[in-house]
This record gives structure tokens, sequence and C-alpha cells, in this order.
DNA sequence: CAACATACGGAACATGGTTCCGCTTACCAA
DNA sequence: TTGGTAAGCGGAACCATGTTCCGTATGTTG
């Protein structure tokens, strides 16, 4: 779920190289569908714009949520190494995790659609959100005890609460002016604080 | 857009009887529907459940929102109306605002896809964000300036911004044992407190 | 270069929203 | 009561989109 390429590096058999190439291409134009459409972008759009039969798409990524996280990936993976950077960088674990969070609220918010994809429930995206949550929800749990331990929040949240949270109040930031989901995080995250 | 029946009541002319009957054995047809399948339950569904034709539906109510709207109305009433009995027996304005919000949480957690259309930016939807809106968000600013006077919370947050970030957190929260969305509202307001 | 497996394209199917029009029926006036 | 009329009805037909499947094309290998 998590090996692009195969270009001869991991296991299995070399895959043909006009199978590789499609691969590459069919992650360009999802990348470019998402942007002007969102992560909902018709299958056959993205089909075209790569140039190939939608037969080719389903072939490469037998869901949608296989596609999302292949053009995501080096993103989370970006966010979850910054944890632990922030960490080690912050004058507090308070000031890290508000500023993680703000980093996973910033790469939420940009993404049209990926926020209502990740919390629909719908059972086509829930590698999708396996996948974000196998990756993010540990970073989290280790910024959120830091700040615990250092008496800085109440230390009874979960780590998956809070990211669905945020997740949430991400929805729909794009499209209303009068909605900023960053000042509704950072009023969560201020209810985390102790006193 | 909040006149059913048009039994002989309200302005125009008259309704024929099958419309008016129609018309409400397709809003137990929806209750029923929406309770099973969601407030995206498909039209068809709905349709045969009322014993009418689609064309039927969309003669009554030309978009899902109308309907939505119609089956949920004198629950939305409910909560508005509810807003300033509690402020008044409240012991405190704030104690009011935490009770007012768990009615309105109480509520779109317990209609299936209710949260996430009000938030889904859909346009099919807009009409159904504008009733809540133009109910709620009056309700819910009068709260907050109370408590705000009251020197209780921070005065710089609009009720329409706190409305949809609750919205948001109610999303999903049927589909989800580890997700509580009461929980997450209640931080949210904790981060309204002043000191 | 032959033969084989892999991969491709896109037609065909499934689902669900939406429109439209010929038919039915409630209502009213004579 | 009855005929005319407009309001209302049903559901076929159409459109958009996801998904499957198989005949064909092509890379790869001996």
């Amino acid at each position: 779920m998590v090996d692009i390429d195969n270009g001869s590096g991991s296991s299995g058999p070399r895959k043909r190289a006009d199978a590789r190439r499609n691969e590459k291409t069919l992650l360009d134009a999802a990348a470019a569908a998402f942007i002007t459409s969102g992560v909902d972008a018709p299958v056959r759009d993205i089909a075209a714009r790569a140039g190939v039969g939608v037969g080719t798409i389903y072939r490469h990524f037998p869901t949608r949520a296989d596609l999302i996280v292949a053009v995501y990936q080096h993103q989370v993976e970006a966010c979850a190494e910054a944890g632990p950077t922030l960490l080690a960088n912050s004058s507090t674990p308070h000031a890290a995790l508000v500023g993680w969070i703000n980093l996973f609220v910033d790469f939420l918010v940009t993404k049209h659609g990926l926020a209502e994809a990740l919390q629909s429930g719908d059972a086509a995206f829930e590698t999708l959100h396996a996948y974000f949550l196998d990756r993010l929800v540990p970073v989290c749990a280790q910024l959120l005890e830091a700040a615990a331990t250092a008496g800085e929040i109440r230390p009874d949240l979960d780590a998956y609460e809070l990211l669905r949270g945020v997740g949430n109040l991400c929805i729909g930031a794009n499209n209303d002016p009068r909605y900023d989901a960053r000042r509704m995080v950072e009023l969560l995250i201020t209810g985390l604080r102790l006193h």
C-alpha cells in the first residue's frame, strides 16, 4: 500500500516499463485534477488528463483512496517527521504541539475535499483514513504526552480523537470566507490547556 | 420556504386535496428513510416508501434541501426557542450557552448525514445551510453576547463561526465509537472561556 | 523473432439525480 | 350532475459517474 514504482527496488517481479510510466503519468494527472476539482475529481477526467483509459487507473489504484494516498504520501511523511523535529526545537512541548497541528491544518486546508473524504466514513476511503491515522496518530500522541508530562495540557485526551476533531474543523474551510478553520482549531487547542 | 400544507391558511390558491395528502405522506416517508439511510437516502427509495412517483417528490420539494428542511423544521424551531428559555433559567449565561450547544449537538448527531450535508458546500444544500443559519445564528449570538457581557468568555467570536465549528465537529459522530463529538465540542467551548 | 504474460482501452453495466410529457383526477361553474 | 379545465401524477428517459471485463496491443524474454 505504500510501494510506488517497483522499477526494480522492492520485491516481486519487475513491472513492465509502460506500466511504470503510466503510473507516474497518472500520479501527475491526479495531482493536477485534485488541485482544480478536488480529490473527488471524476475518474474519467483524471484518465483523460493522463491520456489513458479508465481501466488503467483501476489497475494501478484499485480505490480512490489508493490514488489519494499515493499523491499525498510525501507530504504526509513530511508532516509526520516534523513532529519530533518540532519537539526538539520548540521552547515548550505545547508550542511544538501547536506548531505541528498548524502544519496538519495547513496541509488539509489546501487540499480541496481531502478533509471531507477523510471523515466521510465512506468505505471507499477506509484505507485513506487508515493511512493517515497510522502515520500521524503516533506523532500526535508523542506531542500530547510531552505536553501533558510538562503539565501544560490536560492528560486525558486521545491523539486519535484530537486528530479527528482537527480534521473535522478543516472541512469546508476553502469555500466560506466567514469560516476560519485555523481559528477554530486554535480554540480547540486552547481548550486543552490546563488552567 | 417555510410554508407546509396551504390547506387554506396562508396565501395563494388552495392546493388540491391529493397534493396536500401526498406532501404529508412524503414527509413521513422521508423522515423514515432519513432514519434508516441518512439524509442522502436515494430519491427513488423515498418515492417508493411513499408510494408515489419521483416526479411528485420534485414537484413538492424541488431540492433535497427543501425536503430536509421540511422534515426537521419543528426540531430546529424547538432548538431556536430553547435559547432564550435557557438564558432565563440557567444560573449563568455560560451555563445557558453550554446547554444550548448541547441541544444543537444532540440534534445533529442523531441525524445521520445531516452535519455532513450542512457543511458540504454543495450548492444543492445551500438553502438547508441558509435555513439553519437564519434560525440559529441569532440565538447563538444572543447567548454569546450574554456570556461575553458577563465576562465569562472571550468576546471576539462570531456566532456563525462557532456554529460551523460545532457542526463540523459533529460530522461522522455516528460511525466511529472512538470519536465523541460531544467531548470535542466541550473542549471547543472550554477554549472560549476567559482565564 | 516467436510466444507469452502483462498491461491497455474503452465499451458496457450499475447507480442515483433530474427532467419531461402524456395521462389522470380534483375542482368548479353551469 | 356533468363537462371542461388546470393542477397534479407517474415513471420512462436522460445524464453523470463509478466499476467491471474482455478483446487487443505491446513489452519482455528465450
